[in-house]
DNA sequence: TCCCATTTGTCTGATATCGCACAGTTTATT
DNA sequence: AATAAACTGTGCGATATCAGACAAATGGGA
């Protein structure tokens, strides 16, 4: 980001410590406060009306939690939240953020270049859940987690991976013992390490790749977080 | 859109016929012309490594072409073409409409709020895809197209839906006769006709209608087609 | 009118994953 | 140290869907 567009934005920008399993976007409520992450990762979630959840989206420091209010709506029909524990967020009203971003284009751009990867990625889901078998699936997720991770060690139960890849809490139980059967990871109790990343890579085969590629070409020449 | 906003453009807007499966946009190369449908169903899919196909969205006369390029990348790993043919489109070149929707904040508001709508919709298809089984996912898929339709009938072969829902051809064949059997459609070659919505619906369940609703509720009240 | 490409109907076995249950293990609580 | 809670390992029958083959029906073009 610009220092222009930052000094626009810094008077309206606090740092907020974030707990654990927050809630960053509640579902088909106004959203108010926007979360730019430090670190962490936090997930966009669809729950439906049997309460079941899937995961549309994940994002750590890269991203933000204001998709739908630069997008024009004041809600949406996901729920935010923190997926892996990892300090803190700059946040930032709506509304301030909402007029930096029709003041600035070069800011404006930046955050919608953002949003693209986003689609791309859910898109990318689409595909995963329509065709790939869990262990691809997972594989793909480990290495998008551990993209936004510091270190190899990504701290998690099996039951939420279960969720996040759409599968059975057993089945990803199986999966990682395959995992760390030919050395890719290594799975202890509530922790995934990661040992062998291109290993992981061969098994998402192309199911990773395409957003991660959108966003280095796009975006990560103006720099990681929003404060550079 | 406003009167205003429409003036603007309409000196670069032209009419242009759409063939039957035309490409509107081709993965990784870069947008030129953008596509506004005025009647038809185009669909956005992602290719994989092994010629795979998948449906990540699909639009008609509310929506447009346009995505990646308004928000900020000249090109997208999907390929958009028609899928129902329905006559005409509007188009615009590529950077006459990034002029225009940086000149023009109500018409940007307007774009992106569409966008949003589309992202939900691929969101929402992240969940079907993960969860939903073939009667549900081809239910919830044949109303998004007969809500694009003008009738009741849907022109598509078997193969064809298949694709659209990541199913086998033979699944989609059963899954048709199933919906017929209690009086949902009536199926004929290369044809659907919707015979009972209420009853599409009931088979859909909640995998359709967040999408919708946020149409509804952001863009409907502005106007169907970018021509209002 | 006949032919041929396309589309649809209908099988078959194979298999990945579900859905659930329960026991064992590790960590937190008091 | 004892107890509870959370998490992981494992098993097994059920089933939706795959993957592929082949024949029948349909409709457009020569």
């Amino acid at each position: 980001m610009s220092d222009d567009d930052w000094s626009k934005l810094a008077p309206f920008v606090s740092r907020s410590d974030l707990g654990h399993r927050q809630l960053l976007v509640a579902a088909n409520s106004p959203i108010e406060t926007i979360y730019f992450l430090e670190g962490g990762i936090a997930s966009v979630v669809a729950r439906n009306d049997s309460g079941e959840q899937t995961e549309v989206g994940i994002f750590g420091r890269e991203g933000f939690s204001a998709a739908p209010v630069l997008l024009g709506n004041a809600q949406t029909p996901h729920d935010t939240f923190m997926q892996v524990d990892g300090g803190t967020a700059l946040t930032i009203d709506a509304a301030h953020l909402r007029e930096a971003v029709n003041a600035s284009r070069t800011l404006r751009d930046l955050l919608l270049r953002y949003i693209n990867t986003f689609l791309i990625q859910t898109a990318s889901s689409v595909v995963s859940n329509a065709h790939h078998s869990i262990e691809t699936r997972l594989a793909r997720w480990l290495l998008m987690c551990h993209d936004r991770t510091d270190g190899d060690d990504i701290y998690l139960t099996h039951e939420f991976m279960a969720m996040m890849i759409a599968a059975q809490r057993s089945g990803v139980t199986l999966t990682l013992h395959v995992l760390e059967g030919y050395g890719a990871i290594k799975s202890s109790r509530g922790k995934v390490t990661v040992k062998d990343r291109s290993l992981l890579e061969k098994a998402a085969g192309d199911s990773y790749g395409p957003p991660e590629a959108c966003y280095r070409e796009t975006i990560a020449p103006f720099g990681k977080s929003i404060r550079n």
